[in-house]
RNA sequence: GCGGUCGUAGCGUAGUCCGGUUAACGCGCCUCCCUGUCACGGAGGAGACCGUGGGUUCAAAUCCCAUCGACCGCGCCA
């Protein structure tokens, strides 16, 4: 029995020629004239979803060298007969622009190519997980309605909530936290955060999926690199495993690691532009990825110490007094895919870091108070694996990479 | 938000610079023909008021102004 989309059909007079997609690939069916389903199978419309039953013979004719010589054809869903957008795209050119894939989400993803990319998602995720299982690591899952925002310095939804504000969470990074401060030590979470940021990018969207860790008794940021280290590498091992076509190469370690402050020497040194001192810009980011690729034959990079006014409040310092801070962000192939750091677990010096930027503490009281009564010192990150993927698998945007993109101007379908 | 590019049949494009009669091509769709296709082939056909509004002109897809939308880059952000 075969089940799935009619991807292709040759009728001729006296033979038609049925092709059969579905996840395990492509089936030829073939329909003589004499056989009762031959009216059945010359009247089928592309896409549409059939189910046959018959005698699977080998053939040197037929694509694969298999084929079906059906008994019995049903349709189950029938096409229309014009599709929006075309699935099989082979002839005629290009491939239709984005916006109205898109828009036929559903079409654009019997493609293959495109639920592949879902696939090999998956897959690497499944690597995470085994480092994480390996590692010990808890599972959380934290809510997405917050009462106050999580302070990464996005913009965020607001949201109604009964007659009170809420907001989309832009992370779960206090909930992250508190679950260290619950004596969990190693935690992860996956989901969907939400960022109001008119962003016309290519790595930008409005909801994502974040992949967030956090690890208790770390003595610094370097200790949450080599744990995210271990994580990629997981990843990548399982991928290698499972899709051994795409080639890719495991990274190794340990990923090359740069200070903010060195990374603006080198960058001038390679005469880029630099727009902000403390800060790269996506231009820098590439440039820097690409010195790290010919020196160190690295696609990652970890650019360390940031200046505290690129650093979070939460984020601890280097030393106390320092102006540079525990926190790393990582690039892969010159985009950035994790923001990590050790956390401030030191309440007045939390408070005294969070007043020097200027906050409320009034709403910051919850989450302050994690840290009152006893809390491991701990750090963690936040990654986008669906930048890893836009990267992995070589795709034009990340919306690629997203089932359902939701940008400033999609929220549909 | 700023800058750039682009809106022409269901899809992808040409035509726009240099205005001129039925807006062209490939795919898809419809009808007919074809016993082994595999980008099947052959014959015929339908389908576009050229994003929208205004202007210039004897004449506008084409020139001018406005407007809407999309994408890319930057900014913001991750």
């Amino acid at each position: 029995m075969i089940q799935g989309f009619v991807q292709a059909l040759r009728v001729q007079s006296k033979i038609v020629f049925i092709i059969v997609r579905n996840m395990r690939g492509l089936t030829q069916i073939v329909v003589m004239a004499e056989n009762s389903e031959f009216e059945i199978a010359k009247s089928l419309t592309l896409e549409s979803v059939i189910r046959a039953r018959g005698e699977m013979k080998d053939t040197s004719q037929a694509p694969g060298g298999k084929e079906m010589h059906p008994t019995k054809i049903e349709i189950l869903s029938k096409a229309e007969p014009e599709l929006p957008i075309p699935v099989v795209s082979i002839k005629g050119g290009e491939e239709t622009d984005a916006p109205l894939r898109f828009d036929y989400r559903w079409l654009d993803l019997r493609k293959p190519e495109k639920a592949l990319i879902f696939k090999v998602w998956t897959e690497f995720e499944k690597g995470w997980r085994k480092y994480w299982d390996k590692e010990g690591f808890t599972q959380l899952y934290p809510p997405a309605f917050m009462s106050t925002p999580s302070e990464t310095g996005a913009d965020v939804f607001e949201v109604n909530y009964f007659d009170k504000k809420a907001y989309l969470a832009q992370s779960p990074q206090f909930y992250k936290q508190m679950a260290i401060a619950s004596g969990f030590e190693k935690v992860f979470m996956v989901g969907p955060v939400f960022r109001a940021e008119q962003s016309f990018t290519t790595r930008h969207v409005t909801e994502f999926t974040g992949w967030d860790f956090e690890i208790a008794y770390v003595n610094s940021h370097e200790d949450v690199m080599n744990a995210e280290e271990g994580m990629i590498i997981s990843g990548f091992e399982q991928l290698a495993k499972s899709f051994p076509e795409l080639n890719l190469e495991v990274p190794k370690k340990s990923f090359p690691r740069i200070t903010m402050v060195e990374a603006k020497k080198i960058l001038k040194s390679l005469g880029v532009e630099s727009g902000e001192e403390h800060d790269l810009s996506p231009e820098e980011e590439r440039a820097i990825s690409e010195y790290v690729k010919k020196e160190f034959n690295h696609d990652f990079v970890f650019i360390t110490e940031y200046h505290k006014s690129k650093s979070a409040f939460y984020h601890m310092r280097l030393e106390e007094g320092s102006d540079r801070s525990r926190r790393a962000d990582l690039l892969y192939k010159g985009i950035e895919v994790t923001t990590l750091a050790q956390r401030e677990h030191r309440v007045e010096i939390l408070e005294k870091q969070a007043k020097e930027k200027g906050m409320n503490l009034k709403p910051l009281k919850d989450y302050v108070n994690f840290f009152r009564y006893g809390c491991p010192p701990h750090g963690g990150g936040g990654v986008g694996p669906a930048r890893f993927i836009m990267r992995i698998l070589d795709l034009p945007n990340v919306r690629e990479a997203t089932y359902l993109p939701r940008d400033v101007k999609r929220l549909n379908p």
